[in-house]
DNA sequence: GGCAATAACTTGTATATACAAGTTGTGTTT
DNA sequence: AAACACAACTTGTATATACAAGTTATTGCC
C-alpha cells in the first residue's frame, strides 16, 4: 500500500505511528533531518508532510524545540465545532439515544445540499440520535454518510460513543471543515415531542456539510437544538 | 511598513488587494511564477504566502489552472465580516443603517462576557447597526469595542462599510479568533420592530467575542438575526 | 469548419543547499 | 556554585532548479 507521493507516504507512516501509540501524546518526533535520512529526502518533503498532520491537529511545533504529538484534544477537537459535547462537556452529563440505527437508504429528495452524481448515486447511511445534557434532551441530530465502500461494516455500534471518534479511530476520517447555516424557526409538532418542547418554541434549525481528509468524501448533518438552557457555542 | 520576512509581506499585499477589491471574488490572482518575477523570488516563498491565504480562507488552487480568489467566507466564517457585504454581497442587495453612532459608554453591568479589569475601567465605544438584505431587515448587530487608545479617533465614518475592513486597514487589527454563544429565542418587542417581524416570533441571538492580534484586546457583538428569508452561514 | 496533436501555460512534487533564529546542554571562567 | 560563552541541536525562511501532471490555447491537418 504504497503512496504515490513521498511526502504522502510520511504522513501515513507518522499517523500510524501516532495511531497505533508508538508516538505518545506530548511525545518528541524524530527531528526533520533525522526523518530525511530515514526516507532518504529533503527537509521540504518532510515538512510537506508535518503541515498536513499539523493541519489535522495530530502534532505541534516549536521553533527551536521539535515537533510534538498533540494532545488527545484532536480526537475530540474538531467535535467542538459541533458544540454538544463543548457545552455539554465536563460540567454536565451528557447522554446520547439513538433513534434510528445505520440504515442504508437514499438521499432524500429536497436534502439541504446539492449532491454530487456520485453520492446521489450511491446513497446513504442514515441515522438519528437525540443527545441529553444533564437528562434534558436539548439536541435531535439525522446525520447522513456516504454509502462508499470506506465506511462498510457499519453498524449501531460505531454511533453509540462520539460518533467523530469513531470516524477517527475506525475509518482514519478527519474533519477538516465545516460549513453550516443557522436558522431560528418554530419546531414542528415531531420536534417538539422529541424535544419536550412546546409546539412552535424557537428551536435552531441547523444543516451541516463536514469536509473530511479524503477527497470527495462529505458528512451532513441536520440539527434541531432546545437552546432555552444550553446555548450552543463554537470557538474558532 | 515592510515585513520581517519576505513570504508574510507577500501574504498582506495579496490580503490588501483582496481587501479592497483589487481582486475580485473570483477572479483569478497572478500565476506563481509572475509573483516571483515580481518580488524577485522563488516559488517556494509565493506559494508559502499562498498556502496562509488559503489556510484563512481568502483563495483557493486549482491545478494546472490556477489561484482564486474565494467567494465564501474567509477567515474565521464571521458573517459580519465577509458577511454580510459578501455573503449577501453579489447576489443579493446589501444595506446598513446606523441605528446608534459610536459613543463612550460603559459596558452594561449585566454583559454577557466576563470582563477583565482593565476593560471594565476603560469602558467601551458603542455603536448598533441595523442590515438589510434586498431591503429586508436581516441582522441587528450591537457591538462594544474596548476604549482603547489604538481606536482614537473614532467615528462614524468607521463602521459605515465594513466594520472588518476598518479594522483591518485602518487600525491594523486582525481578527485571529471568535467565541460564540447561539440560541434561538422569541423576540422582544424592540427587536420585532427593528426586524419588522412579529412580537415572539423565533431570531438568532448571538452573542461573540473576537479575538484579535494585539493581546488582551478582545471585540463583543451581539447579534439579533431574522432567518426566515436568509440563513446564518459559517465556512471553517 | 471540425478534429487531433501539441505547445504553453498552470499548480504539484521533489532535491539540494544555505543561513537565520530559537532552545538546550556543555563547557569555561569567575 | 553561579554566570557567561559557545557549540550543537531544533525549526523557520530563502534560493535555485527540475520534472510531473492538469488545463487551455494554438497550430496544423483532414
Amino acid at each position: 500500500m504504497n503512496e504515490k507521493f513521498l511526502y504522502k507516504q510520511v504522513y501515513k507512516d507518522l499517523k500510524n505511528s501516532i495511531l497505533s501509540g508508538q508516538y505518545k501524546t506530548g511525545s518528541k518526533l524524530p527531528s526533520e533531518s533525522e526523518l530525511c535520512e530515514c526516507y532518504h529526502t529533503t527537509r521540504a518533503t518532510i515538512r510537506q508532510a508535518f503541515s498536513e498532520l499539523i493541519k489535522e491537529g495530530f502534532i505541534y511545533k516549536q521553533h527551536g524545540k521539535g515537533t510534538f504529538v498533540k494532545s488527545e484534544m484532536r480526537s475530540l477537537g474538531l467535535l467542538s465545532f459541533k458544540g454538544f459535547s463543548e457545552v455539554v462537556g465536563e460540567e454536565h452529563q451528557a447522554k446520547t439515544t439513538i433513534l434510528q440505527v445505520p440504515v442504508y437508504k437514499q438521499f432524500p429528495s429536497d436534502f439541504f445540499y446539492k449532491l454530487s452524481a456520485e453520492e446521489k448515486e450511491l446513497g446513504c447511511i442514515y441515522f438519528a440520535r437525540l443527545r441529553f445534557a444533564d437528562d434534558v434532551p436539548v439536541m435531535l441530530e439525522y446525520t447522513y454518510l456516504p454509502n462508499n465502500e470506506l465506511f462498510k461494516p457499519f453498524d449501531e455500534q460505531d454511533i453509540k460513543d462520539s460518533f467523530f471518534k469513531t470516524l477517527h479511530t475506525k475509518f482514519e476520517v478527519e474533519i477538516t471543515g465545516l460549513a453550516q447555516s443557522i436558522r431560528a424557526i418554530e419546531c414542528e409538532k415531531s420536534v417538539a415531542k422529541a424535544l419536550k418542547m412546546k409546539h412552535k418554541s424557537p428551536v435552531l434549525y441547523i444543516n451541516r456539510r463536514y469536509a473530511t481528509n479524503k477527497a470527495n468524501l462529505h458528512i451532513y448533518s441536520t440539527l434541531y437544538c432546545n437552546t432555552d438552557k444550553y446555548a450552543m457555542s463554537h470557538n474558532f
